[in-house]
DNA sequence: TCTGAGCGT
């Protein structure tokens, strides 16, 4: 805010490189360009790092034919480009050849580094990047196909206005990607055509695009209407025979497994698939919770594994902010401590300073203390006070902090 | 396992 205002052109100004008297060779006088020329020749070029300019983009795009003018989109006030730009040629061929030969290519900025674009006729009706029409979805995509064989791949179906493999922050292939046609029917072609297929000896799958809202609806439906359950607490004596049987009760079990260890003894747990989701839910209904064989059932929607490693993940989550708030201000950590300074002796020289909730020196596998410790009391004000009594004070022949 | 982002003077 305070630096000087040192003035970055480059970054700025937007420059309409200077193309010699050919410009306005039929109306000299007429201030717009023809509007033969606009916008049939402008290219959209997205993907763009904030720090390339207009400089740089013109002298790639003019290698191809003469440019008319480049701009970069900036914010209004910041003038932070917005990473897009719009390349006019004067002559629509030229646009086609620079989509030909520089789509995909790497841009580089001032550092040097290199950046993909991306370019497409500048399509200014938003309707159909809206609707999705002729979007299809790829995955399973090998690592080596990059946006350039993508392209190449899918353009036998029709014309792609646009094409991408989605990749990590280091720019490798995440194993899907994207390719928008401009008709429903090539995409629809592709989809024949490619879906199951091998691409660089991996089956892929290729099927209509599906926005990520649209993804979890549907998922959610399915959720809603599950078949298959997961029942656990089962007392391990009980047999395949007796589980099937409790479970025929509510409908037809179209599979009903007790996971067994290798020699054959049950794990306590097991999935039962019914035909129908209404079976499945009185299942749910009327066993969860009720006893049987002495232990009480636990039945409910069988999760996939990787919907229950999330939902670990996230209780984890929840239980460590949770802990770290309970903690605040009540958990006192305590370095210097001498070896053989144990959890008893931790304990009494804090004692005095109010109600100990949990008190621990922490050791290293060896059972060796490792010189620090943790001392919890039931308030911040006993916290405090013992903070203010013992920080520094010696104990033994150590300073505790 | 994984279903983008995106259009001006």
């Amino acid at each position: 805010m305070s630096s000087p205002a040192v003035q970055q052109p480059e970054s700025v100004q937007v420059v309409e490189p200077t193309i010699p008297p050919a410009v306005p060779v039929t109306a000299p006088y007429n201030p717009p360009a023809p509007q033969a020329s606009a916008p049939s020749a402008s290219l959209y070029v997205g993907e763009l790092d904030p720090t390339v300019t207009e400089a740089m983009l013109f002298e790639i795009f003019n290698m191809i034919g003469p440019v008319a003018s480049i701009r970069v989109c900036r914010d209004a006030v910041t003038r932070r480009s917005l990473g897009y730009a719009y390349v006019n040629y004067l002559n629509a061929a030229d646009g086609e050849r620079a989509l030909e030969q520089l789509n995909y290519s790497l841009i580089k900025n001032r550092a040097c580094s290199s950046y993909l674009s991306r370019i497409m006729w500048s399509q200014r009706d938003p309707a159909l990047r809206k609707t999705g029409q002729g979007n299809i979805f790829i995955k399973n995509l090998d690592e080596a196909i990059d946006n350039k064989a993508l392209h190449d791949t899918f353009a036998a179906f029709g014309n792609v206005l646009s094409c991408k493999v989605a990749t990590d922050e280091h720019g490798r292939s995440k194993g899907y990607g994207f390719v928008h046609y401009e008709t429903a029917e090539a995409a629809d072609n592709a989809i024949k055509s490619v879906n199951g297929m091998l691409l660089n000896d991996k089956k892929v799958y290729v099927g209509h695009h599906i926005s990520r809202k649209e993804r979890q609806s549907k998922l959610d439906e399915m959720k809603a209407q599950f078949t298959n359950l997961y029942i656990k607490n089962l007392d391990t004596e009980v047999t395949q025979e007796e589980f099937n049987e409790l479970f025929n009760r509510f409908g037809n079990v179209t599979s009903a497994l007790v996971a067994t260890d290798e020699e054959g003894k049950s794990k306590g747990f097991g999935f039962v698939n019914y035909e129908k989701h209404e079976e499945a839910q009185k299942a749910v209904d009327e066993l969860h919770d009720t006893d049987f064989h002495g232990k009480k059932l636990f039945v409910t929607r069988a999760q996939k594994k990787a919907e229950r490693e999330e939902e670990l993940r996230r209780s984890y989550e929840q239980a460590k902010i949770e802990k770290m708030s309970k903690y605040q201000g009540i958990n006192l950590y305590i370095k210097n401590l001498e070896d053989d300074f144990d959890d008893e002796k931790l304990r009494a020289e804090f004692e005095p300073f109010g109600t100990i909730t949990s008190c621990k020196v922490m050791r290293d596998d060896k059972g060796t203390s490792k010189g620090f410790g943790f001392v919890c009391f039931s308030s911040p004000d006993e916290a405090t006070k013992a903070v203010a009594e013992m920080n520094n004070k010696m104990i033994g022949s150590q300073a505790a902090a």
